[in-house]
DNA sequence: TCAAAAGTGTTATCCTTACACCCATGT
DNA sequence: ACATGGGTGTAAGGATAACACTTTTGA
């Protein structure tokens, strides 16, 4: 079965993406770089700039594995180190509903989590690439001050709405699907369901599907409103992008509870204070001061430099990552 | 950039590959196929039946998606209806050392857990494929009896052997790895620590790297042990396809704890006994009695059918499923 | 002396883990 | 009556979540 001429098999292309975060005073960021991507038609896109995430294709005869591809591909378009990096997930389908253009070749995308250490030299980035706050991509995320309020003013009416089509639901109940209103409780905790700020693929796949996020009109799905109405639901980006951002924060916020992956995110020695404002930053939410320090005490992760800090008010005891631990314990993390 | 000839592009085939649970009285199984690789020079495999997991090429202009073409093959070479199916990772390195021959299409695997609902028709298997114990092909993960014997009396005594050697471990520090001693002890819970039963593919990883497992030797790497002395460690599989039945079960064993899954494996009317065994079948430990089924009542998963089962001893109460608890909580499942 | 930030003490509650004993049925 | 498996009660210990208050510096 495998006698067929080379000319019958598919052509395939696999791209490699990777969502690069890093923390810059304690706000987390996205490495972008300026999308090869075609304006429009009506050449809309030249409003506003359209991002991308590093990425490049995968050539099996260049790099041994998809890790080292990946590492290169970031080096080059960004000359960043990377610490940390984490493959997340297979889209088969970065197309989506998009027509395909005949003889093209079909890209399946892998995604990546990558974390470094920090933007230490700015002006190194090349033009091209800059880190962007990654909450521009997902306004909706971002609840260390309580709910964003844009939840209540745009989201949730709209979303309330989609969920309220019957004539949508009857198509998607047919492939088993769980109903609307379900779907929008268990994501964005409506009706009292909690909020999972772990599901931040989930809301986006959700609003992808009503037709509220821009990458879906680009795929060719109905749009949900007129052009001149859209509130702002987030910056898009090119290809599935978001989509890998998207996951690449919520494995991240998982990932938090149970492994020390933020001190791949924190400089060499920090205050108890920066370290609850990383993981604040990254999870989305507030914490509770007293349990977290007690938390990072027991979990004997980090140990005190004997240096102080140089804020302003009371200066606070620096602390190191105790890199001993990965060796010494099974699961370490801060459960929040 | 994409204006090259298609000559120039390099050849990438997709192999999609499944690792199908299901339970038959309690034992947790595999569907194999009798697997296409040919035997080696010396005519071994021919002594031994080599299985592989159900999969097929990718074609992207036949299926939508991913998981669709996985399902379509699984439900070809094996006629199982297929419940729950997640991806689990996307391999790039299927070769691994092994020399690639010229001109051959580099293959990118991506394997995938799917769990059916049960043999229900055993004779409808064709007679190339059958369900298999998994623990046939991991014999040190059944915990369900206390420590497997043959931990202490051929797998760490090879290993510690293995640790112990300095002058491999020079290249491995070379490129940041772990000490070997401390890889051991973290992977197979020596000196004191704790065994985690997720760890599948870790210690699959390290056997392989300590050429211990039959795919090392077949993949060109060094053999750890004169061809003679092989104790039993656990049935080779095809291509790469242990080490994504080795990934399926980690992932398994830890969905377990935070998702409904068991209950895809389950029949309609089940008891707690029953309930309990299945899922120290899969997660390959032993279970305190009382305290599993405190936590089934108070995670009210399931509710009393009414009905009464006709084993010998005391008739047991018969349970369901309260599949209703899918919309309700964000996440629900067995902490253990 | 006051603002700003660091740092501590205590309690109620729940969940986990471990313990040992009684019950209903078929042979 | 006894073997076989089903089914419960209870108490110690630890983790969690919530509460408010004191301390140290720079301006």
């Amino acid at each position: 079965m495998s006698q067929t001429a080379p000319q019958a098999q598919p052509l395939i292309d696999i791209d490699i993406a990777a969502a690069v975060v890093t923390l810059d005073h304690e706000s987390p960021q996205i490495l972008v770089a300026r999308s090869a991507e075609p304006p429009d038609q009506q050449g809309h896109a030249a409003e506003q700039v359209l991002w991308s995430l590093p990425s490049g294709r995968f050539d099996p005869s260049r790099y041994r594995t998809l890790e080292i591809a990946l590492r290169v591909f970031v080096t080059d378009q960004a000359g960043c180190d990377l610490g940390y990096v984490e493959q997340l997930y297979t889209f088969g389908d970065r197309g989506r509903a998009a027509d395909e253009e005949e003889g093209r070749r079909h890209v399946v995308s892998i995604g990546y989590l990558a974390l470094t250490g920090g933007i230490t030299t700015p002006s190194a980035l090349p033009p091209t690439a800059r880190f962007r706050p990654w909450y521009r991509f997902f306004p909706w995320e971002d609840w260390r001050n309580g709910r964003p309020a844009m939840l209540d003013t745009s989201l949730m009416p709209l979303l309330t709405q989609w969920a309220e089509d019957r004539a949508g639901e009857q198509a998607e109940s047919a492939r088993r699907a769980l109903p609307r209103a379900i779907r929008l409780r268990q994501c964005f905790g409506a009706d009292g369901s909690p909020w999972d700020e772990e599901k931040v693929l989930e809301r986006y796949e959700l609003l992808y599907e009503a037709g509220l996020v821009q990458e879906a009109v680009r795929d060719g799905r109905p749009a949900a409103l007129a052009r001149n109405q859209w509130p702002n639901l987030g910056e898009p980006m090119s290809f599935d992008h978001r989509r890998i951002l998207a996951t690449a924060m919520g494995r991240l916020r998982g990932k938090l509870k149970y492994r020390p992956v933020v001190f791949e995110l924190m400089p060499e020695a920090f205050t108890l204070t920066a370290l609850q404002h990383s993981v604040e930053a990254i999870s989305g939410r507030h914490l509770h001061k007293q349990n977290f320090r007690r938390l990072v005490e027991n979990t004997a992760l980090v140990e005190p430099t004997g240096k102080q800090s140089l804020t302003r008010g009371r200066p606070a005891a620096l602390f190191r990552f105790r890199s001993d631990v990965l060796q010494e314990r099974p699961a370490p993390g801060l459960r929040l």
